[in-house]
DNA sequence: TATTTGAGAAACCAAAAGGTTTCATATAGG
DNA sequence: CCTATATGAAACCTTTTGGTTTCTCAAATA
């Protein structure tokens, strides 16, 4: 199945997921035992990261390590980015105005 | 009902909304005649953009002209972005391991 | 005024999501 | 060899999601 970032991290656990990997990689159960819902729970989740290449697995022995391939989220950072640009010159107009109220107020005090 | 931005941008519709009505309100209407879905499934989307803040609702008459409130996003940018370092890392890694091959390379051509 | 037009809301539906329990299987270790 | 452990997978369940149709209502306009 074709699986798409954004839908990947719309939950908060497999966000919480990836935060516990991103740094060092852990097995399916070392992994569940920190959630308190069924290890195929989050078996399930897991296969959904996998699934859209934000988790590869490493065999090792009986062990399955779970690794998080976090560049997969360059595609929301893009998307992101695009809008950022916007959202950063309302608050810099918003700056803006700030600073004028002050400068008046300066200026007003000064014709005291 | 409190909801996520997360969830929010999951949907690919509601993704398109925001990019539609980024640059420019529109109303209810002007958005779903866009899309081949209902105007009720669009307002649905609309409502759940709301609901989290990516967008808001300003009446004209019996029109009401959604404006998109990208600041909202910032919330997916700062996750996205705790994680950037480490995917630039990893592909920087690969960019010195290529840069060494092809000094060895250069070397070894240098060796004839 | 009669009739479009733009919207909100409700009732209903099928599919997907997120969870559970249970069973099967392969590897590690005593 | 026997048992504990790590995992995959199936069957099942409930809630959420994304969609539809239909009805109502208020503003615009012929």
């Amino acid at each position: 199945m074709r699986r798409d970032v954004f839908q990947a991290i719309a939950d908060p656990t497999r966000r919480e997921i990836l935060g516990m990997i991103a740094h060092k990689s852990l097995n399916v159960n070392t992994v569940s035992e920190q959630f308190d819902v069924s290890r195929a729970a989050i078996y399930k989740h897991m296969k959904i990261l996998t699934e859209c290449g934000l988790v590869t697995i490493k065999q090792k022995g009986r062990e399955r390590f779970c690794e998080a391939k976090l560049d997969g989220l360059k595609e929301v950072h893009d998307w992101v980015e695009q809008y950022r640009q916007m959202w950063m010159e309302r608050l810099d107009s918003l700056e803006n105005y700030l600073n004028e109220l002050q400068a008046k107020k300066i200026n007003t005090n000064g014709n005291k």
